[in-house]
DNA sequence: ACGGACTAGGTGTATATACACTTAACGCCA
DNA sequence: TGGCGTTAAGTGTATATACACCTAGTCCGT
């Protein structure tokens, strides 16, 4: 491997977007997750029962778009909360369309997990400081806005 | 719902640290993957490609810290690379650790990879402009170190 | 009405990720 | 030196994620 090679190699380690976004997303995640664990909740889970609520009627695609996720991803997580007995899926008058709906049980564990989740984010919130924080989530949403 | 869990849950969904984390690592993630294509290598797995060839003599335990990575999902990893013949691991003087080191192959694989890195990597850095970019890495840094 | 283009969605397969648990090796000390 | 605590690693299982491919329903022009 020539200079010009190693500078880049240590460019890469430094810099790389991929790498350092879903090197602080595992982070992030494994303390979501443990916070939620009490509610037999994962992180992902959480913001899609969160959209749910949020889009009476969803779609998948439309699910899909707005979480900044592949379709049939989204898919099996959907699969996984029909499972859990928290979202019901039927289907819509155009017979190609799902309609995702949370299930009462569905809203229960969202409320319970509100408290859980604030607990998390503070978590985050607190170990960058409010200055750091602010600018780190634009970041973020710049980035949904441009790759979506 | 009452106010303030509607409140909260509109909270949830803009400013999540998981979720906007996880949202902008799928979408970069999709790039890079999608520029590495052609070599028949995903991002996660360039990463600790360029770890293993930073640091000789790497350990599954070592190189788990220092990618922020859980170890047995590293285990996975690599497993996954020494059966594409991209790195090699051999028993360590004290029998319980695996040293993990690049192939000729891996070496090669690495050095191609170079210039699509630099052209996926500049995609993101060019949508976000420079300000926005080093803003965002220096969050995720800390992020890494305060959570590490 | 029909046929093709388009759209919504699911499945097969592979990788990424992590937790709980297990196995094997090391080291120390009584 | 024999046993026990510690450490490094792998396995079983489950979820997350996405691409390639497939199916079915809708729409529209003729």
């Amino acid at each position: 491997m020539n200079d010009s090679e190693d500078k880049l190699r240590k460019e890469v380690g430094r810099t790389c977007a991929c790498f350092n976004l879903r090197r602080a997303a595992r982070l992030v995640t494994q303390r979501f997750d443990q916070a939620f664990r009490e509610l037999g909740l994962r992180a992902t889970q959480l913001s899609v029962l969160v959209a749910v609520y949020d889009m009476p009627e969803l779609t998948v695609s439309k699910a899909a778009r707005v979480l900044g996720m592949d379709r049939t991803s989204l898919t099996r997580n959907i699969q996984l909360l029909e499972r859990k007995g928290l979202v019901l899926v039927t289907e819509g008058d155009d017979k190609r369309v799902r309609n995702i709906d949370l299930t009462p049980k569905g809203v229960e564990v969202l409320k319970a997990a509100f408290p859980l989740w604030r607990k998390a984010q503070s978590e985050v919130e607190l170990a960058l400081g409010n200055e750091q924080w602010d600018a780190l989530l634009s970041g973020l949403h710049e980035v949904a806005r441009k790759l979506r």
